[in-house]
DNA sequence: ACCTGAACACCGTTCAAGT
DNA sequence: ACCTGAACACCGTTCAAGT
């Protein structure tokens, strides 16, 4: 507590808290220097002493959602079930903070989010038997597919069909023509 | 040409030209009234009366988006062949200008914007022999992969793998998959 | 019908000044 | 070490005033 103005001291961690709240409820956007201010009682400029610009701000807010994320653990007997409940895991936990994923895939920082399920599915690909030189494409592909169901979670039901599909189903589908794919793969080789 | 204060008249189609100029070369961030009045020789406040506020300015941009995608042709002897032809040409056609794609997505048109490959996804999809109730998941599937693979297209190359795999590959190998298992489909109905 | 500048309410950021 | 208000250069938008 500032005695003489009689505002609240503020620390970075506290900062980033607040800032962490206005973008899970209000989008990024929302996420401004003086409603961060005042929500935090404080004035705009005591921001910067903490925490540097509003970039440095984001950034730190995305450290700490990759900090957060704990590390998944696969379920299941067989490779192919074990990699679907790794990638249905991380998909679920990144749709609890959707804004901050699209946040942290602006600053290229997926794969950063994906380190911790990236080695865990590689471990089972190889299980399967799929030749190594092929593990890095079929790292990406999934790690596409499970980014791209959370950042286009909001617009896959109004895609423009007749008949409302479920995103869930949608992202099933494709996992299990991926999963196929890749058993056939690694049989032939 | 106003003779009274030597600025050039502007039509509403100039401005919208400029603008998608702009947004095509530098982003969607670049996009302010205040640089589109300078590139267009005028003040800012006609813009206004041409074409209302930026919202309804980006709008006509993604219209015009939509009205410029010409209708593509399937190549190709089998229905496979002939929907991953119309997949690569839609992805080919959207790569052009990214940017404006991710705008319309933002505002919800991509439905818009597939709708002429989607009816003839669909006939394909029927001559393969899909049943009828599966359409709607395999056209919201394939879409989400062809806007996917444009939208995320700057990131796929830096996510975070050891070797660097190609943006095409990733793009092949999971379309690949999505028409395997629609075959399969196809056979076992 | 069309174009204008002035003005308003917002932004992020810097900086000198306080304690 | 920490917090402040004033000030600057940007935004989008409105509006009364011009022709």
């Amino acid at each position: 507590m500032n005695a003489a103005t009689g505002t609240k001291s503020v620390t970075a961690d506290e900062v980033i808290e607040v800032a962490g709240r206005i973008v899970d409820t209000h989008g990024a956007d929302a996420l401004t220097m003086r409603r961060l201010a005042d929500e935090l009682g404080a004035a705009v400029t005591s921001i910067y002493w903490h925490v540097g610009n509003r970039d440095e701000l984001v950034d730190a807010l995305v450290d700490r959602l990759i900090a957060d994320m704990g590390t998944l653990r696969a379920r299941g007997a067989t490779p192919r079930e074990r990699i679907a409940s790794l990638a249905r895991a991380m998909r679920r936990q990144l749709l609890e903070r959707p804004q901050l994923v699209a946040l942290a895939h602006e600053r290229a920082r997926t794969p950063a989010m994906f380190q911790p399920v990236q080695d865990a599915i590689a471990r089972e690909l190889a299980v399967m038997g799929l030749p190594g030189d092929e593990t890095a494409l079929a790292l990406r592909a999934l790690q596409m597919h499970v980014i791209t169901s959370v950042l286009l979670i909001r617009s896959i039901d109004r895609f423009g069909a007749q008949e409302p599909v479920d995103a869930v189903e949608v992202f099933e589908f494709t996992l299990a023509a991926m999963l196929d794919a890749l058993e056939a793969r690694a049989r032939t080789a």
